[in-house]
DNA sequence: AAGACTATTGTTAACGTGTGCATAGATGTG
DNA sequence: CACATCTATGCACACGTTAACAATAGTCTT
């Protein structure tokens, strides 16, 4: 089949040992001697037996990327940009395996021995169990996109709060001064982060937000349309509504539509995520971009850092979101 | 470290090869003894070393999957749909290992020890290098999304001829006769397929395409928008357009606007590949969807027989596109 | 010139697993 | 009872690589 270092050997007249220390390039090995060794290999088309090497040195050369769950739930763009991410940073020194937590029916396969690290983008509480098992294992981990505070695991997300606090700053700024809420599903820490920022930016311009102008979501279209009905049939609509994510805005905007108004003349929405479709729905959607590509990208730089170093620091990096502006919200005179 | 199959020996007071013999459940170990082997195996959180197994039994149990780009080009809709549709059939049975072709600057390490089958998702001709590669190896193939005929090589991909015909179908059965067709970049494959199936279904229903009725496009926003703007400028404007995909539909759709007219009342619009976003767009974009996950399942489902069996048929799958309605064709009275 | 040191290469074992062959005991057969 | 057969297990080696230690030859030191 494939060559060996014992096939070099025999072909250059060495013992397998010279072999191997030529192509690791030893400073043991005579220069002229490896140039002869890496000719040779060259011809025979050698390609070390990452099987073997892997035995012996004790590293795999994988890296899991695993997501909460591949077969429902996670965002087409956001499990896209997360693997160009962590890719463009891991080229061909690792190999990337991708894997959904939820196919997993036991992490027993999990070990040091099959992955030199792993890089968890985190969308739900329950990959506490995943994580708590990696760590226990001692390896090198990163959790993307959610907060974690178990010691030795890298942490690398968006400051949430922080965009949301813009956004609502934003509506401020063009005038609006009756501001909804629709939050997120209650449970996700993401709707209690956005919730906070939200409401802090509304604190900081000293406007309050009456009972009425706030109302429940679970992140989906059904539940953004019947929060916006409900702000609508109120005696003094709200002029802008900040959704805690970009889906239910835009059941929140069909339901301005059916009630014969316009967004964002009559009433202005704001979205959070920057999905995919925000910039082809019409009105385009103004909403808070998270910076997933970076945030991976990051992730998987510290990880390779910590693998390579040891460094065993637990640390949590917030990066910062931007406010996409396209025409979902009117400036209002004041 | 962790447990070998010699600590379990050592505890149960047999040799290694009995212990490697009764965890792999062989005939010739006693059932009492594998019993007791398992227990210990149990107790000490023992998993198997896939690096050790891997080399002795010279399978890697990584399954490549390799896109065209990860960089740049490949749509994140059609993305995760591939990779959902391999994941869900390959479970835990197989590492699946995530690459963008053009991150190799040598095919190289690309060796039958380090991948037991590979699956090329292709969106280039460009790819022909790496899949001649592959086959060369030796190593169990399928090509999805684009035809390949080099020998022993399993494709799968959508019918997009008969996907297009369908399209054509459709708008003349709505009524319309004078159809306009912007074609997809030149060289691509696709291309060449969506307008043959177009045609066909033209001279099927014994309709004339004037020459001022074809446009060439780049499958781009851009190109469709242009290409609009000069049916519009003619003296008789088509009532409908077919464009080789979703994009130039948008572009297209954009240009009908801009001239103050709408779509579908004005002038009908249809797209092909049913991007992520078609179902957001105002109008909601009719158009052609292909079966990107069924592709990637029954490519995955094909690859594993292949592997297993060892048979190595050159097969080609067609699997049929579905025409989705919405809102973009108006239908017209005769 | 003898010992110490350096540069280069070889010998051998190790990583953890699977398997062909040998072995020992049990069982069956005529 | 002698022999063949079967059952359950062990021994030794193999897979391809790296690395600790050994060995050799040449060079330096005093």
């Amino acid at each position: 089949m494939s060559a060996t270092i014992k096939d070099i050997a025999k072909l250059a007249g060495v013992s397998h040992t010279t072999v191997s220390r030529a192509l690791n390039n030893s400073p043991l090995i005579q220069e002229e001697t490896k140039e002869r060794i890496r000719i040779i290999a060259e011809q025979l088309d050698y390609t070390p037996n990452y099987n073997a090497k892997s035995l012996v040195l004790d590293r795999s050369y994988n890296l899991g990327l695993f997501f909460t769950t591949l077969s429902n739930g996670t965002s087409a763009g956001f499990f896209y940009e997360a693997i160009r991410g962590v890719n463009s940073v891991i080229r061909d020194r690792y190999q990337l395996i991708v894997k959904g937590i939820d196919d997993y029916t036991s992490f027993h396969s999990i070990t040091k021995k099959s992955f030199d690290g792993i890089i968890i983008v985190s969308q739900s509480d329950d990959d506490g169990p995943i994580i708590e098992h990696i760590a226990n294992k001692g390896i090198p981990l990163v959790v993307l996109n959610r907060p974690v505070d178990t010691a030795g695991v890298l942490n690398v997300l968006s400051d949430e709060e922080q965009g949301a606090f813009h956004a609502g700053a934003f509506l401020v700024n063009q005038g609006h001064k009756k501001i909804a809420l629709i939050e997120g599903r209650k449970g996700f820490k993401s709707a209690q982060n956005r919730k906070d920022g939200f409401e802090r930016a509304m604190e900081h311009y000293g406007i309050l937000i009456p009972a009425s102008y706030r109302m429940p979501g679970l992140y989906d279209l059904e539940s953004g349309h019947q929060a916006m009905q409900q702000f609508l049939s109120l005696e003094e609509r709200p002029t802008a509504v900040f959704c805690c994510n970009d889906e239910m805005a835009l059941g929140a905007i069909k339901a301005v539509f059916e009630a014969g108004l316009q967004v964002p003349k009559d009433i202005s929405v704001v979205g959070f995520d920057d999905t995919v479709f925000a910039a082809y729905v019409t009105p385009a959607l103004t909403t808070v971009r998270r910076p997933i590509e970076q945030i991976s990208k990051e992730g998987a730089l510290r990880l390779l850092g910590n693998i390579e170093n040891k460094l065993h620091a637990t640390e949590q990096l917030l990066l910062r979101t931007e406010l996409i502006v396209r025409e979902s919200v009117q400036v209002l005179q004041a």
